[in-house]
RNA sequence: GGGGGCGUAGCUCAGAGGAUAGAGCAGCGGUCUUCUAAACCGAAGGUCGGGGGUUCGAUUCCCUCCGCCCCUGCCA
């Protein structure tokens, strides 16, 4: 037989292909198969119990009567596979020595481990993830949206999508009005280039928001400077275009610290000649009407969207991130021909999701156009030490730029002090990876739905279940191989018939090695990156215990070939495996 | 008022109908003349917010109560 990949898959389709032909069960039965306690086995189904119930059936006779054919129709070959029941009737799966063995040889590089056929394969996805505000610095509050969407970002494209990233930059927003008025009233000259320019800007920004509060007469004149810069007043436009430029400086330095790049920055004013477009057909169509001088859309079979209006068009004729994101679904359907739309921001625009996919998906079923899945990857709020979304003891949200300097610096004391021997430059890139890895890996593993809580010292900890420690593991893995001058690409091709008995750590570390396309799966189902973070963190844990316990440069050759080979297989699946969540590795640290 | 999220070990978090509820950190006890100790091993730590219900089985599903966070017409 074939050795297969994802085992959770093959032994459900397996099992789900005998119970049909099979007496007392039909299409209604799920075999539920999942990863098993090791105390128990490899891979259990519970399906049966949920059938058997339904079924008025004895659950341990039923589950008899499907292992019988299991073994009789020559699926599951005895030298691979044991099965037993177990308690109320679980049927446990035990994996062979050599099933093991011969696993590790046919699954040993990066392309082995990508699915042959899945259905995301050539699907065409555009996904809007990072999107920061011109005129300010990153902070805090946009890592979550960079590190989340880069990580599902490389799943998808892993599993053969057509990925296109896409920074929605908030470019044309009321920002802008109070902003160009800032900028005019105060005189400040963009042209003189400071260094910190980008800082200069958010000053202007908060004094103009303050008078924008306080003063009617300012609010007028704010929003007088929007409807102008909309309408391309080439003296608004001047600034406004300055204005992206000292952004873009400051986003580029963080891209490039974190490696993350974008087929496409289509900012909001990217979709500023589309908005009328939107807008007509819309009212065509009779989807949005105007109330209280807004072109709205309600939706009356909604319970709550039938009174709480998605805003379009404010009463002020200008556009709103409404108004650009239905023009931006509409790019995407007409420029890339997308069978899927992404959206990876926080969770307190859920509502706002919710009633632009009901507009879409009216609004394209009505014109014709292809309607796409459409799915807003929320992610929880960044909490400070009370609980509430984190701030500077000053109430400044924390840049990101400072955030990620004090990472690479305490990693940066952490390798100095560790292996003082190596050179600046290799403890300065050794800093960099740690840190920016650490600083990712912290917000990854966490489930993205939740909130949490942020501490220096939690999310830039080096020890625990972190990405220093991943990257310790594949760090030791290839000073193995430089001890004894091998390359771990001398291991892929291995006969699984020489390589002798695997030992207690060694069958341990070996089943979670195979355990890989199982996490890779439930993290792309849900695509919650976390999912990939846990079976990471326990496999670098299976090998250290594996390497505390076995030495692997010993005499004995079938020995130190078996065990060089569980090295090189854990060293790709962390490697694989980390840089599908966007994080470097090294080879020393 | 409506909606969403959350409540699990001292702290930070996994687990979402299945077997004796897990991990990290902190604390405790061990392991470096041997492939990197940023490591490993061990013991300890729990009324899964309270109460009801559904069932062979509930931390997980339903109801209810308590507590916290967020959203809810012109920011994104």
């Amino acid at each position: 037989m074939d050795i297969p990949l994802n085992l959770v898959l093959f032994l459900d389709s397996v099992i789900q292909k005998v119970a049909a032909s099979l007496e007392g069960f039909d299409e209604s039965f799920h075999p539920e198969v999942r990863l098993a306690d090791p105390r128990f086995g490899d891979y259990q189904a519970n399906g049966v119990l949920a059938f058997a119930k339904k079924q008025k059936q004895n659950p341990r006779e039923l589950a008899q009567t499907l292992i019988d054919a299991l073994q009789a129709s020559g699926e599951l070959p005895e030298e691979y596979f044991s099965m037993s029941i177990a308690g109320p009737g679980f049927i446990n799966f035990k994996l062979s020595n050599r099933f093991l063995m011969e696993w590790l040889a046919c699954y040993s590089s990066e392309s082995s481990f990508k699915p042959q056929e899945h259905p995301y394969q050539g699907k065409v996805i555009p996904i809007d993830y990072s999107s920061p505000n011109t005129a300010k610095q990153m902070h805090v509050g946009h890592l979550r949206s960079m590190v989340i969407g880069e990580a599902i970002q490389r799943i998808l494209r892993f599993h053969g999508a057509k990925m296109i990233r896409d920074n929605h930059i908030g470019d044309w927003g009321t920002q802008f009005g109070i902003l160009l008025m800032e900028i005019k009233e105060t005189g400040y000259d963009l042209d003189a280039e400071h260094e910190d320019a980008i800082e200069d800007l958010e000053k202007l920004y908060k004094q103009g928001s303050a008078k924008f509060k306080e003063d009617p007469a300012a609010q007028e004149r704010a929003r007088q400077e929007l409807v102008k810069l909309q309408q391309g007043d080439p003296e608004c436009v001047a600034i406004w275009k300055k204005i992206s430029q000292v952004s873009w400086r400051a986003f580029d330095e963080i891209y490039k610290l974190f490696g993350v790049e974008f087929d496409e920055t289509r900012g909001e004013s990217y979709y500023k000649d589309k908005v009328d477009r939107v807008c007509r057909e819309l009212e065509e169509d009779g989807i949005a009407e105007v109330s209280q001088g807004a072109l709205v859309v309600f939706h009356p079979e909604h319970p709550r969207f039938k009174e709480t209006p998605f805003l379009m068009r404010k009463a002020d004729g200008a556009s709103n991130y409404a108004t650009t994101d239905l023009a931006t679904a509409l790019t995407h359907i007409e420029d890339f021909n997308a069978d899927e739309i992404l959206y990876v921001t926080d969770g307190r625009q859920q509502d706002h999701f919710a009633q632009l996919f009901l507009t879409v998906e009216k609004w394209f079923k009505k014109r014709g156009y292809k309607l796409p899945i459409m799915r807003h990857i929320w992610f929880g709020t960044i909490l400070g030490e009370d609980g509430k979304a984190i701030k500077t003891r000053s109430g400044e949200p924390i840049k990101l730029k400072a955030l990620v300097q004090e990472a690479i610096d305490r990693a940066y004391t952490l390798v100095s002090e560790k292996n003082p021997n190596l050179s600046e430059e290799e403890k300065q890139k050794i800093a960099r990876v740690v840190g920016i890895g650490a600083l990712r890996y912290a917000d990854l593993a966490q489930n993205r739905t939740s909130d949490y809580v942020f501490s220096w010292d939690k999310m830039l900890a080096f020890d625990g279940n972190t990405a220093p420690y991943l990257l310790y593991a594949v760090a030791r893995i290839y000073s193995i191989f430089r001890k004894i001058g091998e390359s771990p690409r001398d291991y892929t091709n291995v006969d699984p018939e020489t390589m002798g008995s695997l030992g207690e750590a060694g069958a341990s570390l070996t089943r979670k090695l195979i355990a890989f396309p199982v996490a890779l799966e439930q993290a792309l189902g849900e695509l919650r990156p976390h999912y990939l973070c846990t079976y990471l963190f326990e496999l670098a844990g299976a090998f250290s215990t594996f390497y505390n316990a076995d030495k692997v440069i010993v005499e004995a050759m079938e020995t130190r070939k078996r065990r060089l080979t569980l090295c090189a297989r854990t060293l790709c699946i962390l490697e694989v495996g980390l840089h599908l969540l966007g994080i470097e590795t090294l080879e020393s640290m």
